[in-house]
DNA sequence: GCACTTTGGCAACAGCGTTGCGAAAGTAGG
DNA sequence: CCTACTTTCGCAACGCTGTTGCCAAAGTGC
């Protein structure tokens, strides 16, 4: 609802009142939702809700599917969302793969790609992998209408406001490139976003219905984390936010391979190397506890190939120093869970896309 | 601009702007801003602008106050607020102390109290010594007109959303008590707002100018921090955020007070009893770029007793460790100053009352 | 004194959500 | 089957928002 310097107007007023709107119409899914109960849950008019959904249904986002039972009167017209009315491609860049997803308006995967891929091999070869990939999902699939955009995920730091990548650990070249426009240009002019990999997850996981505020801790071959506030995904000024791993738990500890001394990583990828799973999971859940006293969120979860390769280890250690820090503030403890994350990323990406439509991230 | 479930109308647009104009008239001070200047800064276009100033003025919260030089053609003409137009009392209250000030809209102090107070007397006494300070406050100065509201401020976990303590460290009969509802009953309706004092004190920083993300650290008898990002306080959903203090950055650390161990605040507070206080503002220094990295903020306010019986050695010690953290990520470094407190907090308090009517925090 | 520039109010306007009212589509009871 | 009632939901008129077109006001520069 904010424009260049806050102020809105009556556009912004309907979109913000319309996203709202598609809002709950997916998070309804094929159940769908009547008129009224978009009424009582945005706290507009029924009067207003009908002309939203009216015009929402001329431009061919929303059907009318079905009745409820009627408790006495009339019975309530059963709207949702037309899934097919758009699409987006998430695309996930990592050091030696690139894996893509075509997703509808749902969120739902329509068509996946995955390819071997050389991230070192150039700006220009790299490029011309994606745009052949999302040219592919984009055509492939019939009755494939509007593509929305493409979000691309991709590790280290960024900024997802400009689209213009930092660095790349390990490939230099890759320092400063204006990914978004690069790629917007290649592709004739279909908007592109561009955000860290642990954000991308966040998002896909906050779209799925993970409310409220959580983090989601990346343990792989480093450790990352994407924080969801209050149902948008905190960034920071410059895409920075989300340095988990470099937290200091260990005053003067071992060096770590950013410079520093004692980081969650270097501390929690030793111990797991050592084979020490259990201390592993307590070094991440102190970082956890750090970040839950820090922020007061709702839940944990955890994520990456190191946790998966042993899941409960990581989410019943996490816990337990979660429960010992929520037994000494007297307050309920966060929820911990670990997510799996086959095409998370490439979901997520496609989200940076979609989300916006109804009026999340932005 | 979110009522119940978002849904937005004609009143919530108006206000939404309408708060917009009189934020840019408050941060404009004694200076004045002209009518175009306002269009431009809000987005709006200049004949909505002069609408919502036309209101504003006949409300008496605005008013003229001369022109500015010509530029070739009609020189404009200058807005200013009109502190007067509404005024609102914010409290400290402290274990062994109360403060209170009268501060008008602009934010100014116009009248201050500060008496002994024994937190520890019941519920009815603290609650009878505020009202009559407050009652004090409110008729004293001529010309006070409508009293906006009466913020309180103390430490300990609360919860701001329904007013209502948690626990007040030291003094168990304040378990559970409403606040809000009590205080408020008491002054006849008068609406009160209840926050912890760091973010009282974190309030009162972003309004005076602080702009963007920072975090304010208070080292006193304990360690606690009050979090801005985006330009308002972050408190979490249940206001628990900013517990800085209970930050592990000594895995199996020296016992704290709170029962874990290594916690940033016994770290800091035993090398500030050893008399060590570089080595405390080293301690102090790492919590802090643990926060930054986490969230990505532009700064970092310090302040407290503590803090303020050697300021450069704090202020000097945790720029060190954040600057070591930046040539690390090759990222521009946070900023670090030192705040002086006296009245901060209450003057803070205050402003949880004002800066609603400016469309902030909320 | 005239031409020009810039400010800012008046009036008409389009578009938003709201209100009043009535048609549509069911249930419940005779 | 018909009638009465309940509930849903769209049409039309409305009030209010910010917007646009236009013009008076108030300066500067020649």
């Amino acid at each position: 609802m904010r424009g260049a310097g806050g102020g809105a107007n009556l556009l912004a007023l309907r979109s913000h009142n319309t996203a709202l709107v598609l809002d709950l119409l997916r998070t309804a899914g094929a159940e769908g939702i009547s008129r009224l109960e978009l009424a009582e849950r945005t706290g507009l008019t029924p009067q207003a809700v009908s002309k939203i959904t009216a015009r929402l249904r001329e431009e061919g986002l929303a059907a009318e599917a079905g009745r409820r039972a009627s408790t006495g009167g009339k019975p309530r017209t059963v709207l949702r969302l037309v899934p097919e009315a758009g699409h987006a491609v998430g695309v996930h860049l990592d050091r030696d793969e690139l894996r893509a997803v075509l997703a509808d308006l749902d969120g739902t995967v329509v068509a996946r790609r995955r390819t071997a891929l050389d991230l070192g091999a150039g700006a220009e070869a790299v490029l011309g992998r994606v745009a052949s990939v999302v040219g592919e999902l984009g055509t492939e699939v019939a009755g494939v209408q509007a593509l929305l955009g493409v979000g691309v995920a991709l590790p280290g730091p960024l900024d997802h406001r400009r689209g213009v990548l930092h660095r790349v650990t390990g490939f230099p070249e890759w320092d400063g490139f204006p990914l978004r426009e690069a790629l917007s240009a290649r592709l004739g002019s279909v908007p592109v976003v561009v955000d860290k990999d642990t954000n991308a997850v966040a998002l896909g996981l906050a779209v799925g219905g993970e409310g409220g505020s959580f983090a989601y801790l990346h343990l792989g071959t480093g450790l990352g984390a994407g924080l969801v506030i209050g149902g948008s995904v905190h960034r920071g000024p410059r895409t920075g936010a989300g340095e988990f791993g470099h937290q200091v738990v260990q005053l003067d500890g071992p060096p770590c391979g950013c410079g520093d001394r004692g980081c969650v990583e270097a501390l929690c990828l030793a111990a797991v190397a050592r084979g020490e799973t259990e201390e592993a999971a307590r070094v991440l859940g102190t970082g956890a506890a750090n970040l839950v006293g820090l922020l007061d969120i709702d839940r944990v979860l955890v994520g990456g190939r190191t946790v998966e390769g042993a899941p409960e280890v990581f989410v019943s250690g996490v816990r337990r120093v979660l429960e010992a820090r929520a037994r000494r503030t007297g307050e309920e403890c966060a929820a911990v869970r670990s997510v799996p994350g086959e095409g998370r990323v490439a979901e997520g990406a496609a989200q940076l896309v979609l989300a916006p439509v109804f009026g999340q991230d932005g």
